[in-house]
DNA sequence: TTGTAAGCGTTATCAC
DNA sequence: GTGATAACGCTTACAA
């Protein structure tokens, strides 16, 4: 039990061969005897061997580890990612290192120095709302690093990027509550200084624009991810004597407290009111009236993302530049929530 | 950039100093003036010194890292226990890896080899659906890695659990039915190979005996936990001459399921059926009517479990035996579903 | 207080 | 084909 690891030592020992022999054998080195790989492969396994990762890295330079940072492990969203990320890289032969950020810029710091510190070949990152400076990622690549961001990324550090298109789904979104005659659409966003958020709310005012609609300028309410916060603004908003007659989210938790919000207030869903918001949470689905939202594709954005590693960057297959950015395609879901019967 | 990581070599060449003495100092090592740790310190930010974690883990024998396992990484019960968990490993500076098993016991072993490699000090681990031996587990503890099991673990094996009172919930939740006047309660079960399912069958069971209610055998469904079976199940049961008048599920999903069939075929709830599920989904309190449910405390379980590792395993505070099981108490939450207007 | 040197388990380089 | 040997970066006896 409790003797020593085994190790190629105690291998080469067994089958009167050097270590570097039985290390190659082990590695299917091209210049190894088939048999002979197979006599140490087999004594291996009974001798119950297990290659000491640590050593192997610490050699080699690389780890074959992946470190991934988002903000809540939890969110339906980001473990959606996670699990895609997951699929792809053990399928490469990679492990993977999870932080949370909890939305903390200073956690977000100490994720990363740890995945530093772990020798991580590349960290994946969505990062924090708190966070507008790069200089920690930046302390990643000075350490030879590489870098993938997704989703929620940091404007003023280019790399790659693996995004959702999250402008022109917004633009579609509020053309299709604009062809159901909706005229007065308020916006209920996030952080501005977050691209996601920022293109979200771009999409939304070209549609605007475009149609030549006229919105007061207290339709648009930016930082609105809490709860209390989308509470007190559609209160407010809905309480007007020209109330908005609907409301494009960023969110469907937000879509969520308003639907609650117009039930109480006896307004109409979606007649006197249409609702569409953002990642189609399981339970969009579910409730009545079923909520409309966009579908981010989470998974596919994690497999993305990781594909994006191991064919771009890993093995470097294809051309650099044209592809630093990589766009998933989102699914705009029409539920009934802003489905007008033609009134 | 692309320049040799700064060690502590170059930092003792900077300093004037030996190697050993800069390692102790990096690490507070008590022998060591402050002065020079400040200084040591000061000099490795400003080199920009990251510590390799892998050649510490060879040296030391042990990783400062925990791997988990668990089926899929993006059921919301999942991903709280694993946020729990990674909450309480980064104040104790352990790093996670996380492996997914896909509900397949091959990948699980898969799982549990990377994690052998990567020297972790201890898995935790909620086994596959499919898993029923115990040899990759007991593969763990060969090579002296500590084993904690949570939520669904393996029986044969015994060591350090760390659960939800499945039974006593199941039976509080049976006899709340009972309370409401149903007396026709069916169960809607999982496999029962897993401890977590059989548990619940039979708190369900003992609720049942204990108030002498007879039901019938086929009101006992086992291993519904794909959509169709319940699909299946719940429609038979219900185009019965003499129906149940509840349904006690192993899950919130096949609540949701059940309750849609109830309304497609024009049966009350809760009036003319009652429904209690299990995990508390996000969307049990969202729908209308809404679910009644058991919370597990998922996050809380995934805080116990990593802190029952650093307060009773590594650090050896406590007495082991009567430790090793952890119970975490669950929350029975009655909603809609099962509450009758006392009819 | 401080330094020397061995060793953790691998793999890469060079030699035979 | 095969085997010595050094090296990866760090910690820790042991010395001084």
């Amino acid at each position: 039990m409790t003797k020593k690891r085994v190790t190629i030592y105690h291998l080469a020992e067994e089958l009167g061969m050097s270590v570097s022999y039985v290390s190659r054998a082990l590695n299917n080195h091209p210049l190894v005897n088939q048999k002979i790989k197979d006599r140490v492969k087999k004594r291996a396994t009974e001798l119950n061997y297990k290659p000491n990762a640590n050593a192997a890295n610490l050699r080699q330079g690389s780890s074959r580890t992946i470190g991934v940072v988002v903000p809540q492990i939890n969110y339906s969203f980001f473990s959606d990612v996670i699990s895609g990320i997951e699929e792809v890289c053990s399928q490469n032969n990679h492990t993977l290192i999870i932080c949370q950020s909890h939305d903390s810029y200073k956690q977000e710091c100490l994720a990363v120095e740890t995945l530093i510190h772990n020798n991580v070949d590349c960290v994946f990152i969505s990062v924090a709302a708190e966070t507008q400076s790069a200089t920690h990622l930046e302390e990643i690549k000075k350490h030879d690093i590489e870098l993938i961001q997704f989703d929620r990324c940091v404007d003023q550090l280019d790399g790659y990027k693996v995004l959702n298109d999250n402008e022109s789904a917004s633009f579609e979104v509020v053309e299709k509550l604009i062809e159901q005659g909706y005229k007065r659409i308020a916006f209920i966003g996030g952080p501005v200084h977050l691209n996601v958020f920022r293109d979200r709310k771009e999409g939304y005012l070209r549609a605007i624009k475009k149609h030549g609609l006229s919105i007061p300028y207290n339709f648009i309410i930016d930082n609105a991810l809490s709860n209390q916060t989308v509470v007190e603004a559609a209160t407010e908003l809905l309480s007007l004597e020209e109330p908005p007659d609907a409301f494009f989210n960023v969110s469907d938790h937000q879509s969520l407290t308003i639907l609650k919000i117009a039930k109480s207030m006896g307004i109409e869903v979606p007649q006197q009111l249409g609702i569409f918001g953002f990642a189609n949470e399981i339970f969009s689905g579910m409730i009545s009236p079923s909520l409309s939202s966009v579908d981010q594709k989470s998974k596919l954005m994690g497999n993305k993302t990781a594909n994006f590693y191991f064919n771009h960057i890993l093995n470097k297959r294809e051309e650099f530049p044209s592809l630093s950015k990589e766009i998933i395609k989102t699914e705009i879901i029409v539920r009934e929530s802003s489905k007008r019967n033609n009134s």
